[in-house]
DNA sequence: TCAAGGTATGTGGTATACCACAGACTGTGT
DNA sequence: ACACAGTCTGTGGTATACCACATACCTTGA
């Protein structure tokens, strides 16, 4: 992996009127624009009462996180390796808050931190990757069943017409669009839910699986069909019954937990292809 | 709360035949006796090859983990600030493994950190405990599915048996030790599913309510209806039939959200006199 | 008496120095 | 050639010093 990050890490305090304006270090990675702009303060302006509290620890987590995300963690070749004096160092920033952003991302399984010998990034085993999808079925069949009581009528007009929108992308065979589509169809019902936990909880597992799922979802023939499930699903959500919305539901994560069972020696090897070609 | 901690931090390194053997600082809890002893090594006999990686961060982790959850947050007076410091001289050690502790604490919402304000244990919200309770019910019930298929006759019998061994205790109301059958119930069904992240998922969950199961679950009429329940869910274990387990037991853990949802008031007072009392 | 501002102190945030272990490398004796 | 042991270097682990902000307290002027 390759953190192409620099870091300007001169920090100004402003102080005027007592209302302390911090200039936070800007950020570019990999040449993409920083993701906060420097305050212009015109003094006789409105001083906005903004002062993030701002650590690096925080920030660094951040960025390490949405970095081993985007990694291509499953290639043959890839650096699982972090050093936390190089990460150090692209960041311009001592080794303290990388740890204690290191220390963070081991809780959430994303790293393994083996003492003395390195920090890994993880990866999920075959295994791994089938519970987290069966979790992920039974949160999500729970929250159709409390969709059925708890969303509106309009809720499900928008659902219905976000799943519309997008399935012509199944159809033309455009799976990184439906992909993305997809995954939002079902935070939709989680966030129907109206229980916030259950898509907290589903958020955890999906970010573990977002290195997978072009994998395992771009294939267009899964797509057409999931196309048919969701509408079947959202028929169910209309009619308010909760069983079928649940049982729906579960059934068509269920029906990625027996794709992923069958096919994951070929998507593994898939990908393995793919990163030699780079 | 209170850290009688007393470190022997004096680590000795042995080294014969081309194997090390470290000798792990000793810790004492209140008094407590160590949890690891001292190694003694003659020579003559097989050496033991474990040597376990230790780390005071992670010691420090899961010491003030359970410290955490031991603790009565839920008193009005409870002292939910921990003092970097403080802790730190207690345990003897600097505060840089601690804040890694901290840090992996804050990641599973057992405290919250506040830059340069303080580091403050979580207290969870009624919201969020019937949050909890919902999320539980949602995995448990998928694992109450999946052991229809997966659990052995020997589980379910094994299972039965241990329901019968405890519903005496509801009888008897004797609270406390039914709590904990209880528990240890829904877990093992959850161990039955086959899927340990449903189990793991679940226990993330129960962390945060054991603090608050006392009051919610210690009712005695809650107990016996309890008995009831769990008798249901082993029939339809039995039967093997995926749909009725699967629905009692989301029905049950459901029954638990409507009483928590009622009474939490009440059960907040209560907690409030009791704490007063002491 | 009271409000405004300065100051002292305590907190977490960060940088840095140094440590012990792991593993690769290398030299040496057989 | 080979086995062994010493050494070198890289890693994460820990301790420590110092920083800036937050807060309570105190001083000072009206």
């Amino acid at each position: 992996m390759n953190f192409c990050l620099k870091f300007t890490s001169i920090r100004i305090d402003y102080s005027f009127f007592g209302c302390k304006v911090y200039h936070i270090p800007k950020v570019r990675i990999a040449g993409a624009v920083g993701f906060l702009e420097a305050l212009e303060v015109s003094i006789g302006d409105k001083l906005r009462p903004i002062s993030e509290s701002f650590t690096l620890k925080d920030h660094t987590f951040n960025l390490l996180r949405a970095a081993i995300l985007d990694m291509d963690i499953y290639g043959p070749e890839a650096d699982l390796r972090l050093d936390e004096r190089k990460l150090a160092e692209s960041l311009g920033i001592s080794r303290t808050p990388i740890r204690e952003a290191l220390a963070r991302l081991a809780q959430e399984d994303l790293v393994q931190i083996v003492p003395r010998k390195g920090v890994f990034v993880c990866r999920k085993t075959r295994e791994e990757i089938l519970e987290m999808v069966v979790t992920w079925a039974a949160l999500e069949s729970m929250a159709a069943r409390l969709a059925t009581v708890h969303a509106t009528d309009a809720d499900l007009v928008a659902l219905r017409k976000f799943a519309m929108k997008h399935s012509s992308d199944a159809v033309r065979a455009d799976i990184e669009e439906y992909s993305d589509a997809n995954i939002k169809f079902h935070q939709f019902i989680l966030k129907l839910s109206g229980c916030a936990l259950l898509g907290e909880t589903a958020e955890g597992l999906f970010i573990h699986m977002r290195a997978i799922r072009r994998r395992a979802m771009g294939e267009s023939d899964r797509a057409q069909r999931s196309v048919v499930d969701h509408m079947e699903i959202i028929e169910a959500l209309v009619a308010r019954d909760a069983d079928l919305a649940s049982s729906r539901v579960r059934e068509h994560t269920m029906r990625l937990h027996a794709h992923i069972s069958k096919t994951w020696a070929r998507l593994e090897i898939l990908g393995a292809a793919k990163s030699a070609a780079t």
